[in-house]
DNA sequence: GATTGACAGATTGTCTGATAATCTTTTTAA
DNA sequence: TTAAAAAGATTATCAGACAATCTGTCAATC
């Protein structure tokens, strides 16, 4: 009976709206780290009541994006160095097992499609659109965390990548790091076509590796924050 | 409904009691997976406004430990045996990462603290006391979270604690289980004093596998539920 | 008898206004 | 100059209202 006939249906209530809406606007970079959200600001920017902003700011606070203290309100999230080092640290850990999951248990479906994830992840590198590399990226990570058929791994994975986003770091965009990533990338999807669980393991904790060095070594140069 | 859970309103904020109160109610078996939260009830039985209810809501939602549905509300989460397989294989995995840190990180004070622990469990088992083991229980895997050095992960570890709560199964109360708990414990802190970090990680790994065993043999004899 | 449609009741979603509590800044007093 | 007091701003919480949506009931229809 379920056929494809979904109405878009515009999400299910407002604060869901506004959740994305923030959330976007904070990934994107209109509200940077350490700015104050305040409520009645959102409100008339968004059109909507306190109560849907104040329970949206419940959930992105939970998400760790936006850091609230009582009586003063919430602020997009800072990262200091430390935290970023952790961050990325358990990030590895993390997609590392997602990857060793994904080789030993993933469908020749989900091969198909993390494969042609990389072919389009080249392609989009080749073009040189950052929206579309940007969509590529999200999109094998998005097949990789499927891949690991554990909805908590992908859970955490989803709130790490969030928050490494405040970091607004595209290492990719970093001389010569982009050549590298595809081809930590290529090794990936190869460890995970060939079943080999550790080497897909060793493979997705070495790219990330990778990418911390980078991030880590631009965030000592770009001095700290001041707060 | 009762109004024996009744908020001391002082300090911090309200919204902070309520989602502690409710966590609380929910991790204690007051609410059982599948029940309807209600709005009007809740705010009765605590004697608080919507606004801090609806709020606690949306923190318990983002937590996992409550799913709530468009226009229906709230329910405790109930958890599948799926679900309860990839909450253990997460689990192990992060507090053997935790095991293995605080193993090549961890500070002298840190495991002289670790060491208390496990000695307050074992004379918290002897003694036979519920209440005393859980606390010398959540004593422990604090003391192994904080030994990580990591905020994520010591986050991720509480969120995966809270929704294994929600099973409502003790498995140390399983016969000859608390034996082998202690046992395994002890080699726990003992790797880590030794400093042997992949021993120690080992070591957390098999706890919690052993621990995942017996919940999991539990979930399966005590038939599944077809909500 | 089963399905459909209309209706009523219950609950959530959202807005608004009001008040208390608390933080921040400015002003005043010593 | 420093400390205390007052003023201003913002959040925290409550209460009431209304709309939107879900659920169950019951009669009408095939």
């Amino acid at each position: 009976m379920q056929t494809d006939l979904q109405i878009s249906r515009q999400s299910a209530t407002l604060r869901v709206k506004v959740e994305e809406t923030l959330r976007q606007a904070i990934a994107s970079g209109r509200f940077k780290p350490g700015q104050r959200l305040v409520e009645r600001e959102l409100c008339e920017m968004l059109g909507v009541g306190r109560t849907s902003v104040r329970e949206a700011m419940r959930q992105l606070e939970a998400e760790g994006i936006i850091t609230s203290y009582p009586h003063k309100g919430p602020v997009v999230s800072t990262i200091t160095y430390e935290e970023a080092q952790q961050l990325y640290t358990v990030r590895a850990l993390l997609e590392g097992f997602a990857g060793q999951q994904f080789a030993e248990h993933g469908t020749a479906a989900d091969i198909t499609t993390l494969q042609a994830a990389v072919v389009e992840f080249e392609a989009a590198a080749e073009s040189g659109v950052g929206a579309r590399l940007i969509d590529a990226k999200n999109a094998f990570y998005n097949c990789l965390m499927d891949g690991s058929k554990n909805v908590f791994v992908r859970q955490m994975l989803t709130a790490l990548h969030n928050r490494i986003n405040l970091l607004r770091m595209t290492t990719m965009t970093q001389p010569g790091r982009l050549a590298h990533s595809i081809a930590e990338i290529k090794d990936i999807a190869n460890a995970i076509q060939n079943r080999n669980g550790p080497l897909a393991a060793a493979a997705c904790k070495f790219h990330i590796d990778q990418a911390a060095k980078v991030a880590l070594e631009y965030l000592r140069k770009n001095a700290a924050p001041e707060s």
